[in-house]
DNA sequence: CTAGCTTTGTTGATGTGTCAACAAAGCTGT
DNA sequence: ACAGCTTTGTTGACACATCAACAAAGCTAG
């Protein structure tokens, strides 16, 4: 989305900015996790949750809920993961409508290694090149406008 | 990609709020999009620069350097958008090897309707949240931090 | 000149994202 | 009990993104 003119001279350059930055900076982190843990960053973000949730077993709605995913996408990313042995599938007893996710073994030592290097991505790209005033800063606008949109948004 | 521990509090709450802010404001640009001008994030992308070149015409080489996609990317893109008329694959002259793109009268058309509400968008969510300050802040910021990723990205 | 390399673009395969349709289970009011 | 609504999840179709393979034209050094 490029958007050009109806922006006055300053914001077209800052939206141009934030527009590359973004481009640069997902697709670095891409490359990055796909390079050195063969992971894509969905299944990163699917991984994530499931890590850190006791006995590595969510609901799929939490899950979804949590990454803030649709069903549909999530059941589509959740089939071809499964394909590759990283998630499995199971039975939700407290609900018949349900499933749940479970992180098998190999999701986990996928997750566990491709942490440490996406985090240092993160921080050599990003937090290593801006004081802790700035990302202060970034953090209380991002969620300014986060918060504007949110209210919007209904 | 949810990128969880292995960052400071500081900098995951930062990297959250961005991570956020990013999918909501992608998404409600695409809806907005879709919903008023039947184009796409893609299309919109593509067509802003042919609709200020001279005569709406771009060498595809040219095209795809302007918006930072590769030519697998650009060609899949533009038969798509053939498809639907609104643009038009022409011989280059002066390049045997290479193509042109051509802006069709119905791809103006898609343009110019669709900008005024898509920079009315971006206007409502992002830019009329924040003082004149702020943008420049923010322009500094994401400059800086593109330009040391371009100066990595070799 | 021409063999080999580079540039430009297309194509097919596969992964990803969105939408609409569907099915099964749960819930609610009567 | 049960009809109708909601919730949850899956599926198929299609748009989009990336990668590798390919072809054709231009370029360059000998």
């Amino acid at each position: 989305m490029a958007t050009p003119q109806w922006l006055d001279e300053r914001q077209a350059r800052a939206w141009q900015a934030y527009l590359k930055l973004n481009q640069e900076l997902y697709a670095t982190l891409e490359v990055q996790l796909q390079r050195d843990s063969g992971l894509s960053g969905a299944d990163y973000t699917v991984l994530v949750p499931l890590s850190t949730a006791s006995a590595g077993v969510l609901r799929t709605r939490e899950l979804g809920t949590e990454i803030g995913w649709d069903r549909s996408r999530l059941s589509h990313q959740i089939s071809r993961m499964e394909r590759r042995g990283l998630v499995a599938r199971e039975e939700c007893f407290e609900d018949g409508r349900g499933s749940m996710v479970r992180l098998t073994d190999t999701g986990r030592s996928a997750i566990e290694g491709a942490a440490p290097a996406h985090a240092g991505t993160v921080r050599r790209d990003f937090f290593d090149r801006l004081s802790d005033g700035e990302v202060d800063t970034l953090t209380a606008l991002f969620e300014r406008l986060l918060e504007g949109m949110e209210r919007h948004a209904v």
